[in-house]
DNA sequence: AATATATTTCGTATTTTTGCGAAATATAAA
DNA sequence: TTTATATTTCGCAAAAATACGAAATATATT
């Protein structure tokens, strides 16, 4: 029987990935992001979802510390594209996690 | 351009699960719980983990709420195993969301 | 330089999450 | 029936998440 020790990595990266996902309208955001092969401007985004600017741009502001898009200044717009090396990380990463096996 | 409306079911439910999975404790149990093709108990996950019995207690019972785990009393002791029907819909569900594609 | 537009940051309030120890519960064993 | 064991619930405190409007920032246009 396994002693008291810290969570592994990968546990820790799984929940990490997952909290980023854990508000619809992150969710909605990457669904988006992911669906579109293209990018979207924080003001379309606000149009569509029941959230103020504000608020809208807390949300954008985490997927971006969590590494999952990506912001580019095209004034006076910024828009915001997927990561696409981290997403594929996220979907190597919950690949596995839902893949786990006996 | 969308109007602003309500966000869509299937982004709530994938929050939803996200939200069950954004703590490490819940996604270690929920690796054992898959990965072992078995249950197991309270007393040996806490020995395992460097948090107390009642904490344990309540990351247990959200995924309980969750519905991916549900317990089985054999006692003096409390089995608990994996929801296999909810933990396919799991997978399901975020095996779509990572292959969104435009 | 002044104005208009898009977005973020700040300050703040509310709610939710996380964590713990003590007490309660339930049941097996003596 | 008493005692011991496993787990949960309760009560609480601290931290984090969520949301908003007002103010700040940055930059294009006039």
């Amino acid at each position: 029987m396994d002693k008291k020790r810290e969570l592994p990595a990968d546990v820790i990266e799984i929940a990490k990935f997952a909290k980023a996902l854990s508000h619809p309208v992150r969710v909605y955001i990457l669904k988006k992001l992911a669906g579109m092969n293209t990018c979207c401007y924080s003001g379309n985004i606000v149009e569509e979802l029941p959230i103020g600017r504000s608020t809208l741009s807390q949300h954008l502001k985490e997927l971006k510390y969590a590494g999952l898009i990506q912001g580019e200044i095209e004034a006076p717009y910024i828009k915001y594209c997927l990561n696409r090396e981290n997403w594929e990380n996220l979907k190597k990463i919950f690949g596995d996690f839902i893949n786990t096996e006996g």
